[in-house]
RNA sequence: UCCCCGAUAGCUCAAUGGUAGAGCGAGCGGCUGUUAACCGCUAGGCUGUAGGUUCGAGUCCUACUCGGGGAGCCA
């Protein structure tokens, strides 16, 4: 009942007798044959099991087997071209350990309502798989470029006293009767571990309940925060570009192939190297009253409303394709087009008509606003490497975040946003080190001065200037996996209204 | 919170206001080194809920519930 080896490994045993346990993946059982497509965590294989062998009793048996039967099988490994993963098992004994009858998610299409109720089984798909695989890596790929570049993990507390950011969007919990908030960031705590250690980071779960049911919205995401004493502004975005720069790197080394698979044009995460782009607040704002976006949302428009006028026409020959094909198959193919097609085509629509509110919203900008998502997806668009922008209007940004002393009305801070329109992923600043800068900041925000006391111990004993920035993961992996919902990013995720399973 | 779209078999979708269908999945049989196989048969439905219009409603109208997409807000 134990496995010798696993799947990823059969190309080191070529022509040996092997045992693997795993699960049903596919079964197309025949008269003398029969394919069994079998996985077990790291990958795929085609067992081939035949009448015609001697010892085949568990012929019959096998021919029943249905998808996620859970079975060990033993077998001969054969290299073989046309086997997934270019290996198959010539079978020579099966046990089944569970049986599984009528499994709910099939190999064809199904709604995303469906597989989110079925998240718990939808783990098994390979998509899902190989997603939650890549998340594992860069989960590791961020832990290690913090833990050798001299950083300590400190964790932070989940149950929160205060908010660390807008009061509208905080979980409150009942904590023996008295009022505490789940943990939007720990930057504050961060900030205090940093006085201690130098350079420290912190990565948890964090939680906002913000009402909103976007495919960039999760009620509960991971983010990792470093920070760093004695650092400038620049010196904090060095950081975070290293940091980028690093992860993608290994995303690249460790999962080239999954990252095809899943249809990743790799081209543009080969681009994501040093020096990226930094653009101050006020630049940006005269990028997005310019020319260049103007012409990039004219061109969009352009070439939305051609693809739409395509798809129309697909749609019209699809559907007599399908009226004329002579095999059902045929027919159900040609249905299933139509359907993709009209999906895209009123996506596509719905974004056509709110281009003309972009280009005003951004013809229209206004210096001291804080720049919206369809802003960013300009911004972003404009460039080929990420863009760090910098110095914000201090009105629209947190108490916490360090005055330009050169010009009052900025905060030292800076948002990264990713390649490809995929809009932020990185939030960070300088953090007020003056004692007085910072009390007057937690009146203005009318903040409860007590609930701040212990914050305002450090800048009152060793203050120093320093600062640090969150990295969502969700967000991270949607934009290096190329994913358009940031649902599928997380084993369970937790939106609004969507707390099952 | 606002705007748009949707809800029909276990799943994915059809059905001029006039007898609710197909494919997949499931079950049975046949057949094939198969790759979403294929062929035949069987079972499977109070068309999201509540009202209304009509001789007649899956289809039209109203409200609600749930889901999807977008806006705002954000990582």
């Amino acid at each position: 009942m134990k496995a010798s080896t696993t799947i990823s490994n059969l190309k080191h045993h070529d022509g040996e007798e092997v045992t693997l346990a795993g699960w049903v993946y596919k079964n197309r059982p025949s008269g003398k044959l029969v394919f069994l497509v079998v996985r077990d965590g790291t990958g795929l294989c085609q067992c081939v099991i035949e009448k015609g062998d001697a010892s085949a009793d568990y012929f019959d048996d096998a021919k029943r087997l249905s998808q996620e039967a859970s079975v060990v099988i033993r077998g001969t490994v054969n290299a073989d071209e046309r086997s997934v993963g270019g290996y198959e098992l010539r079978v020579t004994g099966l046990d089944i350990v569970h049986a599984s009858t009528d499994y709910p998610i099939t190999p064809k299409s199904h709604g995303v309502e469906f597989l989110f109720k079925h998240r718990h089984l939808w783990f098994r798909s390979q998509r899902q798989f190989l997603i939650m695989r890549l998340r594992h890596t860069l989960i590791d790929a961020i832990r290690s470029f913090f833990n050798t570049n001299g950083f300590t993990c400190i964790d932070t507390p989940i149950f929160a006293p205060s908010a660390g950011e807008g009061a509208q969007t905080l979980f409150e919990v009942d904590y023996f009767g008295d009022p505490v908030y789940l943990a939007q960031t720990g930057q504050l705590y961060l900030e205090a571990a940093c006085m201690s250690h130098g350079k420290v980071y912190c990565f948890g779960p964090t939680f906002r309940a913000e009402k909103s049911k976007t495919r960039r919205h999760l009620t509960e995401f991971w983010m990792v925060e470093p920070e760093i004493a004695y650092a400038s502004l620049d010196e904090v975005i060095d950081v975070a570009e290293d940091f980028v720069c690093s992860i993608v790197e290994r995303m690249l080394n460790d999962h080239r192939d999954d990252l095809i698979e899943l249809g990743r044009d790799i081209t543009e995460l080969e681009k994501i190297k040093k020096p990226f782009y930094r653009v101050r607040y006020h630049e940006a704002a005269e990028l997005l009253r310019g020319p260049k976006a103007k012409a990039l949302l004219e061109r969009d428009l352009e070439e939305k409303n051609a693809r739409i006028t395509e798809l129309d026409q697909l749609i019209i020959d699809l559907e007599a394709q399908g009226e004329t094909a002579k095999k059902q198959w045929q027919k159900d193919k040609a249905a299933q087009e139509i359907v993709a097609a009209r999906e895209e085509s009123s996506e596509l629509k719905e974004q056509v008509a709110n281009i003309p509110h972009h280009m005003e919203l951004a013809a229209n900008f206004k210096i001291g606003s804080d720049l919206g998502g369809s802003d960013e997806t300009i911004i972003s668009r404009l460039h080929d490497k990420p863009v760090f922008v910098t110095h914000y209007p201090a009105s629209v940004k947190a108490f916490y975040m360090r005055r330009d002393r050169e010009n009052p009305d900025l905060v030292e801070n800076f948002d990264m946003l990713a390649t490809e329109g995929f809009g932020e992923v990185i939030g960070g600043s300088a953090r007020e080190e003056d004692y007085d800068r910072l009390l007057k900041r937690i009146s203005e925000e009318k903040l409860p001065q007590a609930d701040y006391e212990w914050y305002l111990d450090l800048r009152r004993y060793g203050s120093v200037p320093h600062g640090g920035f969150g990295l969502g993961l969700e967000r991270t992996v949607s934009w290096l996996c190329g994913l358009r919902h940031i649902r599928e990013t997380i084993p369970y995720p937790r939106m609004m209204g969507a707390v099952y399973p």
